[in-house]
DNA sequence: AAAACAACAGCATAATTATGTGAAAAATAA
DNA sequence: TTATTTTTCACATAATTATGCTGTTGTTTT
């Protein structure tokens, strides 16, 4: 028997959950609330397998709830509800331990499906959630600025300012003399349009040169 | 109908997927290898609308094939199969493009709700799957590294330095004497265990003080 | 073959940074 | 209240960095 706990500030919406899923074999609804100002305490008191979390709401919102239940409760499943697929929130909510994201036009048979994924540790999302979550994260992963076109030389120099490396040291590692690190150092900074060792540095990260 | 193109070395395998999408009502089934060594010339002469494709393929792996797909068409819908949710797969699958990622235990009917799912602009996985993208996009943005407990005054000295000030501009900004800003500096590198601007900068990016 | 670039190196100078030592006023914690 | 930390400032010196200009030697591109 999965124990879900609902939060929901519409009521229509919030007595049609608790009928669908307090009606379908193997699914309890243990309450079910019109806003999560006292979220905490009453996580503790019914003791939930599953939170069914409304994004918006009066008050205290669902990302809010999210965090308070997170600060206190690693364990329950908390899976996100939405009208529509707001990038935003689906981003907060996801790094703020959402187990899961769903529109609440999910059909009834597909949450029911959700809600036991969740609780057998799986994280359910619906196809246009989870398209959404991989452009964040190839986008994050992808786009690694320009092309400063330093060369084989320089990237290797730089890669070492990175690593916190003086000339002579620089010099040392690359059997170069110190003057010649200079000159490298001097065109990099050229072709980043920088002129202090931090700055590239800086540089290099932001745009992932390194 | 969907024109589904299928990539998988093992051949019962992939006889059998040949059948069960073929056979199905709205799925067609355009051609099946067992290798992607030609797959450009492949994807360019069938044009498929979905690309299932084996990660695990002798010659060139599911991953090159995607790479290679990518390099020349965006459109087409790539699904990644697998026997087993790895994780360096996943992610390199994702930032390389693909449009979903499921297992190959996915049963019959699942699987082609998510081919569909695909198709039309859905980006289907598998719970367990979605499961450990979650948790690699919060770890991404979460795990903020050590607190080395800087003071307030101290942080926001390091944030200049991350962002290219000299110590001379950092007094300025700060309405502090250019000593006091050796001060701080001199305390920040001894908090995290640097000795010198860049590496304090590199540091700062690495552990996301900033 | 000429031009452009990459890699190397030297010399010189000004500016900045790193480090040490010391200390006082203010805020915070015990 | 006492103790500790934070913030502030000063003087001094060594080391490092930034910048400019010049030049040689290969390699690649046109």
């Amino acid at each position: 028997m999965i124990k879900v706990l609902l939060y929901e500030d519409n009521t229509q919406l919030r007595e049609g959950l608790t009928m669908l899923i307090g009606g379908s074999e193997g699914f309890e609804v243990v309450a079910a609330f019109g806003n999560c100002n006292n979220t905490v305490d009453e996580v503790e008191a019914y003791n939930p397998d599953v939170i069914l979390m409304d994004i918006d709401m009066p008050g205290v919102n669902g990302i809010e709830g999210l965090k308070k239940i997170r600060a206190v409760n690693s364990q329950v499943k908390i899976l996100m509800l939405t009208v529509f697929d707001d990038n935003k929130n689906v981003f907060n909510a996801i790094s703020n331990g959402a187990n899961g994201y769903i529109l609440k036009k999910t059909p009834p048979g597909k949450l029911l499906e959700y809600i036991a994924e969740a609780q057998t540790g799986g994280a359910p999302m619906t196809a246009s959630i989870a398209t959404q979550v991989l452009k964040m994260f190839s986008s994050m992963n992808n786009e690694k600025g320009e092309d400063y076109h330093l060369s084989d030389r320089e990237k290797q120099v730089l890669q070492l300012l990175v690593e916190g490396y003086s000339y002579k040291m620089i010099a040392g590692e690359m059997f170069i003399a110190i003057d010649t690190v200079r000159s490298h150092i001097k065109k990099i900074y050229e072709k980043l349009h920088v002129n202090s060792k931090s700055e590239a540095v800086a540089k290099a990260f932001k745009d992932r040169i390194v």
